[in-house]
DNA sequence: CGTTTGCATGGCTGG
DNA sequence: CAGCCATGCAAACGT
């Protein structure tokens, strides 16, 4: 029922294959690839030391950033009342990532990956695992609002967004987007994740770091192991 | 009956 | 005090 995951060629492949996905969904205009963060594509190596650094403007939402958002979507309008969507769209959009969803781990992967290829990688964020995240039963990943709406695409509380995301490891997943209404706000939740969490195996206190390639525009996902010393919250028992 | 999907509640943190 | 997010649960389905 599910397609299982696809090796991707080893070598690059700058031009949209023929089953390339855009990350956009039916309600995502063509007008143009939905990219993942940063429209300007800033030569950031997959320096974790240096991307640390400058994350603050890596991530720059807080610049010129139309994030992955479509231009202006809002046919969210149509029953969302509680739509408090900040009217910004086309200035700054002031999404700051939490400072615990900036990336700075290190992925060994995706390191890997990166030297393989010729694409470049830029940590977007990362989250460390709960229980109900890494539990492969649910195979749901709870996002960041933040997170979700500075890279993610918009979408509204009745559609379910297909992402490609490739893992560090080369393999391509869909994954499915969408919010849940929740009495005091909303969550974000990365769906379909099932059978990427059986093979990756991941557990409660890892930390997931999702990343955009580049020049592609994909999203790729990459998980780093919980260390001694981490703060995070682990079920090993 | 086992799963899956979506939601509501509560704890906890940040402002 | 407001809101985010982790988790539990019930309805809806599938086998």
């Amino acid at each position: 029922m599910f397609q299982p995951p696809r090796r991707l060629p080893p070598s690059r492949n700058p031009a949209m294959g023929p089953s390339e996905v855009r990350l956009s969904a039916d309600s995502i205009p063509p007008s143009s690839t939905v990219t993942y963060g940063l429209p300007n594509k800033t030569t950031v190596q997959f320096a974790p030391g240096a991307a640390l650094e400058k994350k603050a403007s890596l991530h720059g939402i807080g610049e010129d950033e139309p994030s992955v958002n479509s231009p202006d979507e809002n046919d969210t309008s149509s029953n969302s009342d509680k739509d408090t969507e900040k009217p910004e769209r086309s200035t700054i959009r002031k999404a700051y990532i939490h400072a615990r969803n900036m990336p700075k781990r290190n992925d060994e992967e995706l390191e890997q990956l990166s030297k393989e290829s010729k694409s470049v990688f830029i940590p977007l964020f990362e989250k460390a695992l709960t229980a109900s995240d890494a539990e492969p039963k649910n195979g749901r990943l709870i996002l960041p609002k933040r997170c979700a709406e500075a890279y993610l695409p918009k979408v509204t509380a009745q559609q379910r967004v297909p992402i490609k995301v490739q893992d560090t490891r080369g393999n391509d997943w869909q994954f499915y987007y969408r919010i849940w209404a929740n009495s005091n706000g909303r969550m974000y939740v990365l769906e379909g994740l099932k059978e990427y969490v059986n093979m990756i195996q991941w557990e409660a206190g890892d930390t997931v770091v999702f990343y955009r390639r580049e020049p592609e525009g994909n999203l790729v996902i990459g998980v780093s192991r919980a260390q001694a010393g981490e703060s995070g919250q682990k079920s090993s028992a």
